[in-house]
DNA sequence: CTGTATGCAAAACCTTTGCATTGTT
DNA sequence: AACAATGCAAAGGTTTTGCATACAG
């Protein structure tokens, strides 16, 4: 699976992130294991969208196993410390969810290459789903396209 | 899998969906076969989003074997006839894409029950991507929420 | 020390595929 | 008649789960 070409705002240094990941769990009432930062730790350093597979790849072998990988990520998620997406696939993608950095992805049809963009007019929609009474509402958006390299 | 409220602006008798089936099958070089129009017509017929189980369930028994069902369902799909969702689940869910009501989902995290919305975020966005020279572009775009039944 | 998290292996689930048969044009 | 679609059963891939062990608070 391809990353985006995106940087992070927040350049943070091993340490920063470190404490960063402790509280993040903390806050969100998960205790505080081996397994669980090194894997919030990647999604904080490395932008994804990342494949389970992805991840075991990525942490130094043992780290742990697949089945605690689809353990932490889906508390991650419940806790939106992370997003799923799957785009085509028939397999879940993850991504950490910087409150500093709302995008979406453009993903090519044909090379499967993923993009982030910025733009996104959620909040008017927002604005009138709450004034309807959601509560905690959250979005996917999604785009598919044939990019530029692959029109020949 | 619940589906949600909403009616079709087309409200067409048997034999015009009889009529339109014939002719969309054709129009995508798709033979025109008994399970074919059956899984056409009841996407027509009915609002999705249905996943697999659900079309099974829906058209009389001994209609077709579900793999028949998965395999018009990815045909369809690619002939953009047919669109396909997934939410959160790890399951595809499958809607008639009837070119006079784009819309999207907005889902409750709890009940899971899904409701229609016109509101849409692509067009502002399609014109920066075609400039950018992106060809052939879709979208997805989904909302998740807790609805107003689900807050007590 | 108590309760939670993890590893391992097996199971569950959704989807696809191979091949013989049937149906469409 | 030629080609494509289907049914059936098996396989493939992803994700979840049960249980014994190890770890966090």
């Amino acid at each position: 699976m391809s990353t985006c070409k995106h940087h992070h705002s927040h350049h943070q240094n091993d340490q920063e992130i470190d404490q960063l990941c402790n509280e993040l769990l903390k806050k969100n009432k998960l205790s505080v294991t081996g397994p669980r930062k090194m894997i919030l730790t990647l999604l904080i350093k490395e932008h994804g969208p990342f494949s389970v597979e992805d991840i075991l790849h990525k942490l130094p072998e043992n780290t742990c196993d697949q089945a605690t990988v689809y353990r932490c990520l889906n508390q991650f998620v419940e806790s939106n410390l992370v997003t799923s997406t799957n785009f085509n696939k028939d397999f879940a993608l993850f991504e950490f969810n910087d409150p500093h950095h709302h995008h979406h992805h453009i993903v090519c049809k044909i090379c499967h290459k993923v993009e982030s963009f910025d733009e996104c007019l959620i909040d008017p929609i927002l604005e009138k789903l709450t004034s309807e009474g959601y509560k905690e509402i959250s979005h996917k958006f999604e785009i598919f396209a044939v990019c530029k390299n692959c029109q020949k």
